[in-house]
DNA sequence: CGTTGACTTCAACAAAGGTTCAACCCATAG
DNA sequence: CTATGGGTTGAACCTTTGTTGAAGTCAACG
């Protein structure tokens, strides 16, 4: 329970369960992404994951690029411009944002101009 | 392959095989949405399926939507406003095109908010 | 020291959204 | 008349995105 609060851990990282409650996503589901590559954990001396803090944002940022119809194939992508340097600054993420803000309205163009088609041809 | 000029069809409508020419989506697909319930079809004295003009309308939208993020069963749901009286005509398609901008909006919006967040508290 | 709660892995299952295939029907062209 | 290019069905199969459960580890509480 204080499994966080643990002395090789007190600065090292979230365990599962807690990326799980602060995001309301299931860890199943955490532990999927990362089997994916989505996120990226440590692991304490007892084989447990501990997550950095913008796994936080990762997962929240997955699963709103869900609703929005990208697959984990296509966030997967989005993400792995982030990591070669390790530690994205404020401006990676800004550039991730900017690209999925794009892409998320490029969908969203072609869906209102089927609809606009579709409201005329009628 | 001049299917449908047949004399008990000059006038009924679309084969499965014209509608995915005409739309791009794939035949197996548009017979599953019609399972699905999305579509619907006359059948020629042959048991082939003809569509009406609409069901282009109907396979382009439902293509869009997944594109954002909709489900099957979401689309279903908003086309099912559309059937009760038959034959849409415009205004309902455009109560359609509202409900669904609506839906896309909201998507995007808490995609960009998450992105936001992301972005101040990085 | 034993129970408890959170963690681990691996395997099985599931629902959504289709695709592929075999077997069969049918109208038109040659 | 038969070969061809649609169309039909049903069953099997596939990928994606997870969930569930069994079996085991570990640290802390009492």
């Amino acid at each position: 329970m204080t499994w966080q609060t643990d002395y090789d851990m007190h600065e090292a990282g979230l365990t599962v369960g807690e990326v799980a409650g602060r995001t309301g996503v299931a860890a199943s589901a955490i532990r999927f992404y990362e089997r994916q590559g989505l996120l990226t954990s440590d692991r304490t001396s007892t084989n447990q994951r501990r997550y950095h803090a913008d796994a936080l944002c990762r997962v929240k940022m997955i699963h709103a690029c869900q609703r929005v119809g990208l697959t984990l194939a296509e966030i997967r992508d989005a993400l792995s411009h982030l990591e070669p340097g390790k530690a994205p600054g404020p401006e990676d993420w800004e550039h991730l944002a900017a690209r999925l803000r794009t892409e998320a309205s490029e969908r969203v163009d072609l869906l209102n101009q089927v609809l606009r088609d579709l409201a005329s041809s009628s």
